[in-house]
DNA sequence: ATCATAATGAGAGTAAGTATCATTCGCACA
DNA sequence: TGTGCGAATGATACTTACTCTCATTATGAT
């Protein structure tokens, strides 16, 4: 069973475990309870969330851990780390365990939203970008296209 | 006398700090000799630099002073600060100071080259943009486009 | 020039994230 | 189902980017 691309994952949850586990095994990692359980953390939030979100979700991880294992997990492919203003890094599983797609990043209280673009704008994007990319010799893994502005909560407080 | 889009900024030295000493003034602040000196080694650089550069590079300025000073640009509006990974945060004149533009974000050595793009790409974006905005309550104030990948000289280091 | 107020800068403080290391767990093989 | 080795865990110490404090100095209005 697969869900469309406005949902938080494409993948069911057993998908979604077979992925992650089949990524960190290409790495030689393992995935183990505890990554596991971060793992669902991340999911059930539906949204990119800080360690202090994952933690106070599931007070059996310890911090220590739960740094050391989104490092395992971003070094596999299984999360992007978002590191926008705020004291906080925030994470989401990244493509393809999550659809493309962007931020809408709240200024004033740096919360983030998932948003989707249609996939002609995204292709005039990438086109775009490859080309000034060349011109300098960089070679291009991915982009990233947030809108900054004040969420609806901050702007009507 | 205004130069091309294809330049750091588009201003004049005298008019970069008219327009500075406007946006700083405009809040209550003053335009001290070290904003000006802090602002002169940001022209200098000519691409987004750390607090590391700008003090190697204006070896007079304090450290907590330039902290304090940035923090000062980036409320009035005369810099932006990019949260990139790494461990320093960038900084780089805001628009209208600087053209709109992106950046190549290089993920070994974290440096930021900054690139333009044709308008109607731009167009199109912050009209899309908008759109899903409008369907969350939220309200834009600016769009962050940037092109992750390897620099030409991590790729063949 | 004088004064009220903002800016400075050296150093102390804060906290997100990392390194350490003894203990525990997971997987492979018997 | 045991056994053993290397990886994972987690409590704690540590690092460091950045902020706060406060006595001193500079700034701009009158």
């Amino acid at each position: 069973m697969t869900r469309g691309r406005d949902t938080y994952t494409p993948l069911s949850t057993s998908d979604l475990h077979a992925a992650v586990s089949h990524c960190l095994a290409s790495h030689d990692y393992r995935y183990t309870q505890g990554r596991r359980r971060l793992v669902e953390a991340i999911l059930a939030a539906g949204q990119p969330v800080t360690l202090p979100d994952i933690v106070v979700a599931a007070p059996g991880l310890a911090p220590s851990s739960v740094y050391r294992n989104l490092d395992v997990l971003e070094r596999s492919g299984v999360v992007n780390r978002i590191t926008a203003a705020g004291d906080h890094a925030y994470f989401e599983f990244a493509e393809p365990l999550l659809s493309h797609h962007h931020h809408l990043v709240c200024v004033d209280c740096g919360s983030i939203e998932d948003v989707f673009l249609d996939d002609e704008l995204e292709a005039s994007v990438d086109r775009s970008l490859a080309e000034v990319a060349g011109r300098s010799g960089f070679t291009p893994l991915r982009h990233s296209l947030d809108l900054h502005g004040r969420c609806a909560g901050c702007e009507s407080g």
